[in-house]
DNA sequence: GCCGTTTTCGGCCCGACTGTTTTCAGTCG
């Protein structure tokens, strides 16, 4: 299944799938239709990579990766759209992928070819593909000539130089692959945001403070917030006469583990943890997570790491290119190309160059035609199209939204006041109730919420009723206190309760109603994911139409580079979450915002702002210091194309109450 | 695979880098 998010595209994100391997959907038992819409994309998603390993025709492969994030991406009730035949009619779905899915949404089988490509590659090759630096190709020659059919084998045959002998292979290629497999196996060769930000933004500021330097940005998916970074790209803009002296400075800077290259206009480093004016640490981070991304060990991992970085020396004129450039994505800038080239007009890394005025030239030379930029607003502009935020730069629909001015104004992090799933050491947290409420105000929010974890949940010290209603007095003499002593902040009171068996809460209805709110998370990840999707889905909507319960909790229960999430159609969870707010009985979705989590997954919330789905950004904090992961939750949410009327946390005390009020 | 059309086949984004070669293939973003 799908860990690095609901539809993936290219192969690298590819290894990102814990335990890399490729199940076939199955069918449900009854139908049509017999299959979801997240079934349908994942399956297109695997058969393109499979075709890549196949050798396939590469726009072929690109019309499988393009269709199903299509299919991830829409809005439209996928389900009417196969049965009406409106498929056809989204461009990307020809008659080919169109009629394949809507056979086998209609008979629960999928075409032979899909399922024989599953059945033909050996498990290991989908693994290899997540190793830096070699790709289908290579891996395929390995397979045939050598018989390697996994990561495994692939480094035994490394290490007996069978690999370097053969034509288009050599030492430095054999070398590539033990070091590739290497980072795989330490960091999945991706870290996640909050690891490779932390570098990013300490790289970036320390080359801006080179003399010389006009300016400096990280870009790439650390720029784009990616929920995981493979390496880390800034662009520096630095006058010809400066390159040199800037160079050398970058060459010289604290925190450099290793030189790999070092050429005219791009250098590439290999960062430590030394980079770092302080020790690096982690925090807190909760025992159910821990236990997912390598138990205790798992900090001197980090604290070990290494990261690589590629820096671009350019000239200020041309820096807005590279920087667009570089920031990627890699399917953003294919779409900004192809209406460059309806406009007559080719778009690089060096520059807009209308086609006519550069003739042969290339790169640097014909960026002497280009038309002027001084910021990438001046690009959008040249293209007829309003700036695209950075976050939003995946094509998933952002360049048609930017040519019709349709493009969302996205949430700030200063637009927050507060937030609702928090611990406190009444469950498994670090800090007490006051604690949490004066780190809450020194953030500068107005309300915090205390969800502390229920009975069931053994492992987190789940409270009891009568510990949680004694909590909920305390609750209400502080914001009786503050509300005498003219304070303007207010603790909520809920409780984050297990799902049980049948869709069941973990308390009784007369407990829960004491509550303002209620958390219903799943925990018993081994039952959830032994069972099939809809199953999960079904159990889901049950606990939904609890009428005490006001927020579904890390709806898929994924541990970033730790664990997959549970099987679940969130689509059908956000439809039917949909019909209980038409109905005025408020049901949000949590975007919980722990960088381990940022579940959900942010390629669902414009679908859950499409429907009318409130979200709520929550911390899950188990520390005071745990409560500014809000950030991640907040660039999560607007990488989701989410504005501040979408997410709840913005709403004022009184403006909460009314919400919190609206119960069956 | 899809798309568009001067409609049934040709083009599909594009440049750089690396390591291997000695003119190119694979990989990357």
């Amino acid at each position: 299944m799908i860990v690095d998010g609901k539809v993936m595209n290219g192969r690298r994100r590819a290894f990102t799938m814990a335990g890399s391997s490729f199940s076939i959907p199955k069918p449900r038992p009854s139908g049509p239709p017999f299959f979801s819409r997240n079934q349908v994309a994942q399956m297109l998603h695997q058969v393109a990579i499979l075709l890549e390993l196949q050798d396939a025709n590469v726009f072929r492969i690109r019309s499988y990766q393009n269709c199903s994030r299509l299919i991830g991406s829409i809005s439209e009730d996928f389900n009417e759209l196969v049965a009406s035949g409106e498929l056809f009619n989204l461009k990307g779905i020809g008659k080919g992928l169109g009629e394949a899915i809507t056979e086998s949404m209609n008979t629960g089988d999928w075409p032979d070819d899909w399922i024989r490509l599953h059945t033909d590659t050996p498990q290991g090759l989908i693994e290899m593909l997540g190793i830096p630096g070699l790709g289908p190709k290579r891996i395929k020659i390995m397979h045939d000539e050598l018989g390697v059919d996994s990561v495994a084998t692939l480094k035994q045959a490394a290490q007996d130089n069978r690999i370097a002998p053969m034509k288009g292979f050599g030492e430095k290629t054999q070398q590539r692959m033990l070091d590739g497999i290497e980072l795989l196996s330490r960091f999945h060769a991706r870290r996640r945001l909050d690891v490779g930000l932390r570098y990013g933004q300490v790289l970036e500021a320390k080359i801006a403070s080179i003399p010389g330097v006009q300016h400096a940005s990280l870009a790439g998916s650390a720029r784009r917030r990616r929920e995981t970074i493979g390496d880390l790209d800034i662009v520096v803009s630095v006058h010809d006469s400066d390159k040199d002296d800037v160079s050398n400075a970058i060459l010289n800077l604290s925190g450099i583990a290793d030189v790999k290259g070092a050429g005219d206009s791009k250098i590439s480093l290999i960062l430590d943890t030394s980079i770092f004016e302080e020790e690096f640490r982690l925090g807190h981070i909760d025992k159910n997570v821990l236990e997912a991304i390598g138990g205790d060990d798992y900090e001197q991992l980090e604290a070990s790491g290494t990261i690589d970085a590629q820096v671009r020396l350019v000239p200020p004129h041309i820096a807005p290119f590279t920087l667009a450039y570089f920031t990627g994505s890699k399917e953003h800038n294919i779409a900004m190309r192809q209406r460059a080239i309806d406009r007559g007009l080719k778009l690089n890394e060096f520059g807009l160059i209308p086609e006519a005025s550069a003739g042969d030239l290339k790169g640097m030379d014909a960026a002497h035609f280009s038309l002027p930029a001084s910021s990438e607003h001046d690009i959008y502009s040249h293209l007829d199209l309003s700036f695209v935020e950075p976050e939003l730069r995946e094509d998933m629909g952002e360049v048609i939204a930017a040519e019709s001015g349709q493009l969302p104004v996205l949430i700030e992090p200063d637009q927050i006041r507060g937030a609702l799933h928090n611990h406190t050491t009444l469950s498994d947290g670090e800090a007490s109730l006051e604690q949490m409420a004066d780190a809450a105000r020194q953030l500068g929010w107005s309300w915090l919420g205390i969800a502390d974890h229920s009975p069931t949940l053994k492992i987190a010290n789940g409270a009891n009723a009568e510990d949680l209603l004694d909590q909920g007095r305390t609750i209400r003499k502080y914001n009786e206190q503050w509300a005498m002593d003219g304070v303007d902040f207010k603790l909520y009171h809920g409780v984050e309760s297990d799902i049980l068996e049948g869709g069941k809460l973990d308390h009784p209805d007369d407990v829960l109603s004491e509550l303002d709110y209620v958390v219903a998370s799943v925990h018993a990840m081994t039952k959830w994911r032994n069972r099939d999707e809809q199953a999960n889905t079904e159990e889901l909507l049950k606990v939904i139409d609890h009428p005490s319960t006001t927020i579904l909790g890390h709806p898929t229960g994924r541990i970033l580079q730790g664990r997959e999430g549970y099987e679940v159609d969130l689509f059908a969870v956000l439809e039917h979450m949909a019909e209980h707010n038409q109905n005025g009985v408020l049901k949000a979705m949590e975007l919980n915002a722990s960088p381990y989590r940022l579940d959900l997954d942010w390629r669902l919330c414009k679908h859950a702002k499409g429907l009318g789905v409130p979200i709520f950004i929550n911390p899950d904090a188990h520390s005071t210091r745990g409560l500014s992961d809000i950030s991640y939750g907040v660039m999560a949410g607007r990488k989701g194309w989410l504005e501040a009327h979408d997410v709840l946390n913005t709403r004022t005390i009184s403006e909460l109450d009314v919400l919190l009020s609206q119960k069956e």
